[in-house]
DNA sequence: CACCATAGTGACAGTCACTGACAATCGACA
DNA sequence: TGTCGATTGTCAGTGACTGTCACTATGGTG
């Protein structure tokens, strides 16, 4: 057994070109423009073949929403620790508070890479709309832990999805729709919350346990 | 000037060719499975160039979601006549009631053509992606609506962004999370007016209108 | 140190969605 | 009936994406 520093130079290999891969993307889609950047130019500029592209990624917005997918899978972790003892809104709204908060504590090169991914999104509405259509496939993952958390065994009822919908909407509301006038990531985050809290605030009480009709 | 029964011949033919194209299609998808169904496949159903296909629709999915833009646009219309009175989320919610509703007085066709879309999106998770992400256009126009309506003139706030938010995020639980176990549009109405009075019941007073923050 | 199983890559061929351009055709209307 | 404009088919081309196969490099093993 080598010392192998920490993990094979084959995975760190791996994540390099990955990197460059995001990087040279999110470069090329911001100067292009994300319809007029192909593969073949992102692929080129990392001097990788196409072919090696689609190892990595699953298309071209797959690599343009990377980032996106990190965040719904810190998402749902997030949920799934959080104490038993909260009602599934409040669970969800803190996990959303925590999950964005957290994002300032990334390091540079990821900060960058989020704010990119932000202007890209305000640039390119077909890709937000991708964007949120993933959004859907999160949701209804959320909606079974929360059906779980409950309790619950079959599939999420509906109170569960409308808990569900309501704060994603609420952190998509603060994520997108407040406008691409800063692009500071913690403005970013600060805007996230106070819209969470806003949510929160629109609420009755006992809104997310009471069973309606 | 001919009798010209009502409009043009060509008209009349153009309107037959695009129900054909919108039948075979979801049909084939039906059978085969959407990603599986080519343009070709559609095309040669209704004994028509591929070419020709593009000149009716934007592509696969602009076919398979054809009345779902159908209701985006009865939504934008139905909330622009609302009265000015109804405050923006109550606007929304009867919007929403109102166009559902008025499903069950489709055609037989047309009410065929809902079914099977809706029996479509179970099947096939891309394409409900691509319909939620499609929802999001629609979204910020009704904020844009709901912002003129209370006399804004720059682009929506967030209050605004966040009732229209909830209320469409209501409606498509309603729409899509409640199951695929009934195939009968009256039942599907239904179930989007229950939610729509879940999601109702869950707001406190004024929560549409109050500045949050 | 030599060796091997295997992960990663490049090259190639192929499918499919989608677009532009041009020519042929069909309906509208005088 | 003849002309004009709309509709369509054909053809060629781009770009996203996939399967396959051979080649190289890596990490562990004797």
């Amino acid at each position: 057994m080598t010392t192998m520093g920490q993990i094979g130079l084959r995975e760190r290999k791996k994540l390099k070109t990955r990197h460059a891969l995001i990087d040279a993307g999110l470069d090329l889609f911001l100067a292009q423009g994300y319809e007029h950047t192909t593969i073949e130019q992102i692929a080129a500029a990392v001097e990788v073949s196409p072919r090696t592209f689609f190892r990595y990624f699953a298309g071209k917005d797959d690599l343009a929403l990377y980032h996106m997918a990190d965040l719904e899978i810190a998402v749902t972790e997030e949920l799934e620790s959080r104490p038993a003892g909260e009602s599934p809104g409040t669970a969800l709204i803190n996990t959303f508070r925590t999950v964005t908060r957290g994002l300032t504590a990334s390091g540079q090169a990821d900060k960058e890479r989020y704010t990119k991914t932000r202007r890209l999104l305000d640039a390119t509405p077909a890709l937000l709309s991708t964007a949120v259509g993933r959004a859907a496939g999160l949701e209804s993952r959320l909606a079974g832990l929360v059906a779980r958390r409950q309790g619950a065994e079959g599939p999420p009822d509906r109170r569960a999805c409308l808990v569900v919908a309501f704060v994603t909407a609420a952190a998509r509301v603060g994520f997108e729709c407040a406008g691409a006038h800063e692009e500071d990531l913690a403005a970013l985050v600060a805007r996230v919350d106070e819209t969470l809290t806003l949510a929160e605030r629109s609420f009755r009480p006992g809104w997310d346990t009471l069973d309606g009709i």
